[in-house]
DNA sequence: ATAGAGCACGAAATCGTATTCTGAGGAAGT
DNA sequence: ACTTCCTCAGAATACGATTTCGTGCTCTAT
């Protein structure tokens, strides 16, 4: 069944060492003779000895593992463009460091409090990098307490003294509004994710500054949130046809929920841009996709998953990260909807 | 810092019991008494205590870990919804079994080779799940010579003696040209994605099935291959309409690949469905955001993933799993497209 | 020649948990 | 009353690597 299992005591044997000796060579200990180091490396080549993880993890105390949790349902998962571009991103900067990432979804309340014990209180991951975070939330607060190594995506707390990494969402979400004032639009909406999420409240919080900068008055019936599934983006653009006069612009929270809310319209027979246009963020690939092609921010994500990891794996290292906060750059990418 | 560490010898102190019996209590052990486990239960739930993973994993040489390995490039995978579909179901059903997910990329087939060392040799997770193997896959070999536990997603080799997941990739290629076919096109052609994987191999072969079947012959010109990027998958359409005459349906084989060349064909002012149709695979809420909206085959991931997933951790423990192979059905979603 | 320093290595402790081994105590059977 | 068996829990060990400690040995300086 299972090939044995080598083990560094058999290598020692082998090569004629202890198994002392052993562990230094594959440390890259200096207190090692060539002559000894060279007989023990051609053992390991020979029967292909790799150390065991567990052990090492055990002893090291550091499994190596950092822990992303999203906390949205596979649902509202499954399609999501943005999610496969984080995870692809992080995994390519863990493995430089030689880590690897372990990931985890958390639809209910419970099941977060749940993988957070598991995870975290386990000793399972060495670190967390935390999305989608709720303007409060306890855990936050927990995860300082306990000292354990996370960082923030897309979350910020002047009072915390966490990392986090994070897009200007205020500044972006400013910078769409403004172009779409600009380009004459008057009674802009904007469409958020769940009410709760901080990327949601920045993004509001941005928009309404533009709007009060350009002296628009704010009017909370064109703001809606949605749970990121399908039928709620639509919902949401049904009700906003539903006023009159309907607005003449929308700024989504993401590319999907803009597309979404783009096929409502259409299907009502509202025509884009000329009768209302649409700005998503994330510039996912399907922004060239969908008719007309999706204006976006553009959020660097392979750069922001980046300092994410560079910065969690100094704090598990103990080395200083960067900066407490890193603000990752945007712009807009003018396609045909707005 | 980082909060003192509680160890079962600590419980075991406060609970007036030894290690041992602390380790019963939670192991769920019944050679304890009533009277001890209550004691041991209250102190481990007034001091908050949960095991160690590092611990447990060295011990009982089981991390509870299971691996994904995805032989994609980052960028080829930032914006595909396959894949996120696919982590988050494997999650959800792993998480049932109290086992997480660990995923990796492997762009090169030396990074490859070191992906597969480096969670396998060492241990680091406790099983396999593989998507989108080469035909020949020599890696496939080693894995089942060491008798690892492995699944594969979507690749079946009669002789092996492995275990799959598979979608009938042949059945459903089939069905779909059938479907081209019987709506009236003639000149049909594949895009598929690299040519050793067999993904792309066993539904060019299905479409050539198809075509047999209806007596249309086979030419190799409409035949392309792509990396999945999306300029692959706008050169090959490029070269399909620069064939005289050129194609009147495409077969993609997937909405990413599908929707690319759609894009491309409509750049070039070609009439989507009338000059030419249109099928992907996967049925991504893609299809729903591209225009016209795009007919493709269902594939039932969550199901295709649960199915892995619980498998390979049959595998694990030593069950026996439902079958060798276990082919998820599909069927065509007709849309706009074709 | 000898003390002191430094090097290279082996022996042994350690990481925190699960499990086997062992023995004390009690119940049951003759 | 004595053996036998069983139950329960503590002691000891194992998992496989890293690291501390200690010890010969070599080398240098006096």
């Amino acid at each position: 069944m299972r090939a044995a299992k080598l083990k560094q005591v058999e290598i020692a044997r082998l090569a004629g060492v202890s198994q002392a000796t052993v562990s230094r060579v594959l440390k890259g200990n200096p207190q090692v003779k060539e002559e000894l180091r060279q007989r023990v490396l051609a053992v390991v080549q020979e029967l292909g000895y790799v150390p065991d993880a567990r052990a090492q993890s055990l002893r090291s105390q550091r499994t190596r593992l950092i822990g992303l949790v999203v906390h949205r349902a596979p649902a509202a998962l499954a399609g999501d463009p943005f999610f496969s571009a984080l995870i692809a991103a992080i995994i390519e900067h863990a493995a430089k460091h030689d880590y690897h990432l372990c990931v985890d979804t958390a639809r209910t309340a419970r099941s977060q409090r749940a993988i957070y014990e598991e995870l975290l209180r386990t000793r399972r991951v060495d670190g967390l990098i935390l999305v989608e975070s709720e303007t409060r939330d306890r855990r936050i607060e927990r995860l300082t307490s306990e000292g354990f190594p996370f960082v923030l995506i897309g979350r910020y707390e002047p009072e915390d003294a966490t990392y986090s990494v994070d897009n200007d969402n205020i500044g972006a979400a400013h910078m769409a509004t403004d172009y779409l004032i600009r380009t004459g639009r008057r009674r802009i909406a904007y469409i958020g994710g769940p009410a709760g999420l901080t990327v949601t409240r920045d993004r509001l919080q941005g928009y309404r500054n533009a709007l009060e900068a350009h002296g628009i008055p704010y009017d909370p019936h064109r703001v809606m949130f949605t749970d990121f599934s399908e039928r709620s983006a639509a919902n949401a653009m049904a009700e906003l046809l539903s006023l009159s006069p309907h607005p003449d612009a929308v700024l989504a929270l993401d590319d999907v929920i803009a597309a979404c809310a783009m096929l409502e319209a259409k299907r009502r027979g509202v025509r884009i841009p000329d009768d209302i246009a649409f700005v998503g963020f994330n510039d996912s690939p399907l922004c060239r996709y969908v008719e007309p092609e999706l204006t976006s921010v553009v959020v660097d994500i392979p750069l922001l998953a980046g300092k994410a990891t560079e910065t969690l794996i100094a704090l598990v290292e103990g080395r200083a990260p960067e900066a407490k906060r890193q603000i990752v750059p945007t712009r807009l990418v003018k396609r045909e909807s707005a």
